[in-house]
DNA sequence: CGCGTGGTTGAGTCATCTCAATTACTGTGG
DNA sequence: CCACAGTAATTGAGATGACTCAACCACGCG
């Protein structure tokens, strides 16, 4: 409920509703699972405190990290949908999660269509990032997918007010990193000493400091764009032309985070 | 409205409701886009016949291509709900794709609920398909790689009765594979002429045959759980405790394809 | 103060890439 | 019906990014 808390984007009384539709929530430790794969729907979490990662895990062992999650964010549904995970969920942090029932969610979603309309929003932007990952993953060279998590992370912790400046929180080890950009753990430990070398960043015990966000950006080719950062989609800076649509119109409403 | 039409899913006077929103279907060239990066939302297009992609370009002219969408397979949600595209979708044979305005689809989603469930059922298996190609590319050997992608291909166009037993439609090139999977073009053609090789499959002009269903499986590490086949979510196969919940059994009832 | 996890280093190997031709198709116009 | 153009597939050869293996170091914690 962290960021839907955070806007008055919902009415008073749907803000009401959802507090009330939300269990007593779930404490993690680290490398605790929220979601297990193969394992039937929990209902609908919202990630209150903490980093989270999805994973999916291979028969030889391997392991792909397929997002991070902050506080703010949302998984769980497609469990619902599917009825069952194609993936997991595990804690990188002691964290704290809200879950909504699967009964209780629709009831909010039945009684209030602009709670489905956030969740879709949550949803559209986490496929967003997913499909850069993709991106980086299949067409960047280690370095600049290395330096391209930096800059995301950068941006979607201070979004959320997690980082400090050029200093943000950095709970992932070398062999987190590796899982996530599918690289070993020699490579991305080489990677990130030339990043140190080259003065780029600091990295020690588990804070990143950024010391020249240009430089990053442009060795990452990083465009946040992808990232929807805009309150308003369809962003205020970039010029609106009139979209007459009602689901548009519903999406702006309810857009301003979830 | 491809699958849609086919099962019984949604009442009567919904098919109809849906049948009357939607424009006169587009119709597509070769390379010709039916979203481009970028741009305004079009509304919710519904693949009816061909084969599209999903993809993202870099700065260098590099290439990722995201998705493989056949028949049923819906897009533009995102573009609708966050105001604008991070990705394009080309087609790559001559294709038809109904749209259906923002406007319309708000209106739809308002008056039943159904459809608003059959778009997020649809919505959740494109991206546990994202995820596992997120995971091939980032886990698994150039040859897995392909194998898995000519494993997937050939259930997903089976479903929707486009594969003729172990003969299916192949409107790949080589290049285009590559950019999905990963790989330069050059490696693409050595992995196929290995996989030819192996008596694994056949592929002259533009259709695949595949020789060895067993053995291709295999060499890929292929399941197909992630593809969510069995008709029910939860799926009938598998043993599908008491959900009591309300969302879940309205995925249920919609979910037999959109 | 010792153990365990996470980080660092060196060295050799291999998968995959790039560059650069060459060959095979497909469709088109003469 | 054939010549040609343009695209797609194939081949060879050399370069290199990233991997694996195998130590070794450093720090945090009981």
């Amino acid at each position: 409920m962290y960021r839907l808390a955070q806007t008055g984007l919902l009415a008073e009384t749907e803000l009401q509703d959802v507090a009330r539709a939300v269990r007593a929530p779930q404490r993690l430790a680290i490398d605790e699972s929220s979601l297990v794969e193969g394992s039937r729907p929990l209902g609908c979490m919202v990630v209150q405190d903490g980093l989270l990662c999805r994973y999916k895990m291979l028969a030889n062992g391997r392991r792909q990290i397929l997002a991070f999650l902050i506080p703010g964010d949302t998984f769980g549904l497609s469990a619902i949908f599917l009825g069952r995970s194609d993936h997991g969920v595990a804690a990188l942090t002691p964290c704290q999660v809200a879950t909504i029932s699967p009964a209780k969610l629709h009831g909010l979603l039945v009684q209030s269509p602009n709670i489905g309309t956030a969740l879709w929003h949550d949803m559209m932007i986490q496929d967003s990032i997913a499909r850069e990952w993709m991106t980086s993953l299949g067409q960047r060279p280690a370095y600049e997918r290395i330096c391209h998590l930096l800059c995301e992370m950068r941006i979607r912790l201070a979004e959320v007010s997690l980082a400090d400046g050029d200093r943000l929180p950095w709970p992932f080890s070398q062999a987190v990193i590796g899982d996530a950009v599918g690289l070993s753990i020699v490579h991305v430990n080489r990677t990130l000493q030339r990043l140190r070398a080259e003065g780029l960043i600091i990295l020690r015990g588990s804070t990143l400091t950024i010391l020249d966000w240009d430089r990053l950006q442009r060795s990452a080719g990083f465009n946040p764009s992808y990232l929807y950062l805009g309150r308003a989609p369809g962003g205020v800076e970039s010029p609106l032309p009139a979209v007459h649509s009602e689901p548009n119109a519903a999406a702006r409403l309810a857009s301003k985070q979830l």
